[in-house]
RNA sequence: GCGGUUGUAGCUCAGUUGGUUAGAGCGCUGGUUUGUGGUACCAGAUGUCGUGGGUUCGAGUCCCAUCUACCGCCCCA
């Protein structure tokens, strides 16, 4: 046992239990994001390091990412996030991709983290991104699709809440309070991200450290607490306004504190939580009027937002709405009498299988005892059997396992008998 | 990088102030039932007690180290 060769720290084996609820969770994405007329793509899942450097946060480059040299002596890094590959392929087709650009992806991610509750090193994340347009309209769509997969998953406003903000409310203001430098701007950012986490005195204290007067940082208290600070920001009445229109303004609220850590969100920001506070972000995005041309091309507006699958599979464990799903994914078990009926027992899966099931066939002649726990524990909801009395009179059993409901069946009516069956309730 | 918790059967765990052959439930195998699963009853198998040292007549239990997973801090796309 414990030689067994140990998976990477931080990486999670996929068994198909897990596997299925990551399956889940993708189709749900896939549903809400295709509602809305958006696209899937990928992107290659190593970047070079250039391509972070700039924009995102400096943490995440410097000590939160893989970052290797690869053969070549070239540095490489596995992507952290997938917003700057976004801006890199929109940058190399801007002139020809038609606008706006509606996109979305779900794939692996990697930042080199200590693993905990909701952290992992390896981790999946959806990402939707509309680009090409300002309208605030892309802002709020991009938060409600988000909204949309959550409802779908079968979650209300009063478990869950997007938190909002706007960078140019929050740079104005801090602007307004004397700080107009930009490194003492991102500076402020930073302690405001900070406010929920330590005590008012210790913030205060960081505060005075970054060189703040006591009028200011009490200013800016002041500030945080302002929950109409929104009204001051046109795009902010607007985003909201939309969210009224498409229905889903409960979800919403305005949160002086939310400014995400991204360096370069230029617009909208949002946040998503459980209401109770008990789990990381759920998801987060904002809008990213700049990254495009700063890779290197022509300006492309773009918003968007990036849920990642841990936090969001643990809210929805613990709110019980994961639904129990079968291991199999057969339709029909055939069994195998005994050895010599094995030929049998395959050329009816096989015209079932022609018939349009999915079928498992169980692959030893061992006692029909087993062969049906086997079927009933995968989930397999119909059994079959062919034995020497259904073979002379060419029929066969065909048995629901939910009720034990039984029938005996010509062979040629096998198919249509379960369908039958499939189709009504136990 | 810092602090803490943890590790005993396939799984979840119990195991007294250190004491002789390490337990339970679930699961698994067989049977009650040689053409039929979920319940019930009967029987059975399964452990380098994470790893390496140390203390002791004696260690699953105490000490040290180490690894793992987990929980905080840091950071957070």
């Amino acid at each position: 046992m414990s030689s067994i060769i140990r998976p990477v720290k931080g990486t999670r084996d996929f068994y198909p239990d897990l596997m299925r609820k990551r399956t889940w969770l993708y189709d749900h994405m896939r549903r809400a994001a295709e509602a809305y007329g958006y696209q899937e793509w990928e992107a290659p899942i190593i970047e070079t390091l250039e391509l972070y450097a700039a924009k995102s946060g400096e943490e995440l480059v410097k000590e939160q990412s893989f970052v290797f040299e690869d053969r070549g002596g070239n540095e490489v890094t596995l992507r952290p996030e997938l917003t700057p590959s976004l801006a890199r392929m929109i940058a190399q087709k801007s002139r020809e991709l038609p606008k706006p650009i509606r996109w979305w992806s779900f794939g692996p991610f990697w930042r080199y983290e200590r693993p905990q509750k909701g952290r992992t090193r390896e981790f999946f994340q959806w990402n939707v991104d509309c680009l090409g347009t300002s309208s605030i309209v892309a802002d709020a769509e991009i938060a409600a699709i988000a909204v949309q997969m959550l409802r779908n998953i079968g979650f209300t406003s009063d478990k869950l809440v997007v938190y909002v903000n706007s960078r140019q409310l929050m740079d104005r203001k801090i602007a307004e309070l004397g700080v107009s430098d930009k490194d003492g701007k991102a500076a402020v950012l930073r302690m405001i991200d900070k406010i929920d986490k330590m005590s008012r005195e210790k913030w205060h204290v960081y505060g005075e450290g970054l060189g703040l007067s006591s009028a200011q940082i009490e200013g800016l208290e002041a500030l945080l607490g302002n929950k109409d600070l929104w009204q001051e920001a046109p795009e902010l009445v607007e985003f909201f306004g939309v969210l009224e229109n498409l229905g889903v303004r409960d979800w919403f609220e305005y949160n002086a504190n939310i400014v995400r850590g991204l360096n370069y969100y230029t617009g909208v920001v949002m946040e998503g939580r459980d209401r109770a506070g008990d789990h990381r972000a759920i998801f987060g995005g904002g809008r990213y009027d700049n990254l495009v041309a700063d890779v290197g091309g022509d300006a492309v507006t773009g918003v968007g937002f990036a849920m990642g699958d841990v936090v969001i599979s643990l809210i929805a464990e613990e709110y019980g709405l994961v639904p129990q799903m079968a291991s199999s994914s057969a339709q029909v078990l055939v069994t195998v009498f005994d050895a010599e009926h094995m030929p049998a027992s395959l050329k009816l899966a096989k015209e079932l299988r022609a018939g349009g099931l999915t079928v498992e066939i169980y692959p030893e002649a061992v006692k029909l005892a087993k062969q049906f726990k086997y079927g009933d524990k995968v989930g397999i909801p119909i059994g079959v059997v062919v034995g020497p009395d259904d073979l002379a009179a060419g029929t066969v059993a065909v048995k629901r396992f939910a009720d034990r409901k039984q029938m005996n069946v010509a062979q040629t009516d096998a198919v249509d008998a379960i369908f039958e069956l499939l189709n009504t309730n136990a």
